[in-house]
DNA sequence: AATATTTAGTTCACCTGTGAACTAAATTCC
DNA sequence: GGAATTTAGTTCACAGGTGAACTAAATATT
């Protein structure tokens, strides 16, 4: 998908990894959430969720902003650009999603995702186990 | 599962990625194939499957050989060691997945690895025709 | 038979993601 | 209220995977 995306993102004059939307969508959805929050939503350590945040920060669609209330914390929101980018790469990733699972049965599609969510409850579960 | 085995790979004595298995699982079942195969086989690139292969190498446990039929293409062959291998490390991992998926119904399991499956040849077929 | 194309493998520079070590702020606990 | 611990974020070196450019062998084309 990062493949067929791409290319989208460079005409719309941004350069990033595509993966980096995920950062931008789940921004759409609560503009000034914290690293941390960004980090566990898209499950994606510290200094990846850093690393995005700094190369989205170049391209000006997302800014930090120290909270006022925890010095330690930064929240993230979404610039202008960051906003106006949401309607045109929406109706991209949504319509690549949709050819994608277009013939695969609504309820196949959500046994799947529920085994797979199981798996990774399993493996950060015993993960932690095993850091004790 | 990657960070569940790889302390088991340095008490085996050896130090490779823990991915690196998938090459030797192949080999278990189908001894002599050829790199494209493997690549086929655990979906990577052919630069991928040399890294591992060199990696293996160097731990004793696969070597190349030229293909007689055709001198493109080389075959791999366990060594001694890699197949004394199999036996230790079959044990682990299928204990590992056994613990993964024991409270995850056998149909769901089938229904997700097929829907995961079809994602797979619909991304793949949509890349081949790009590039046309 | 000579040339062009395809195929298998190698090499290399690069990309994304991470752990480990660090800083600085907040919280816990005597 | 001061020391110890925890927490959020940063930095950096490295790991695993890949595309692109390459070599050499095989196959197709004429």
């Amino acid at each position: 998908m990062g493949k067929e995306m791409k290319p989208k993102i460079i005409e719309l004059g941004y350069d990033f990894p595509p993966v980096y939307l995920g950062v931008l969508a789940d921004l759409w959805k609560h503009d000034g959430i914290s690293q941390k929050e960004l980090g566990m939503s898209l499950i994606k350590t510290k200094s990846s969720i850093n690393k995005m945040l700094t190369a989205l920060e170049k391209e000006c669609l997302v800014h930090r902003e120290r909270d006022k209330n925890d010095n330690r914390t930064k929240l993230i929101f979404l610039t202008q650009k960051g906003k106006d980018l949401r309607s045109k790469v929406t109706n991209l990733s949504s319509e690549l999603e949709l050819k994608l699972i277009e013939d695969i049965p609504e309820n196949e599609l959500k046994i799947a995702k529920s085994v797979l969510h199981r798996l990774y409850l399993k493996l950060s579960e015993k993960r932690y186990n095993h850091k004790k």
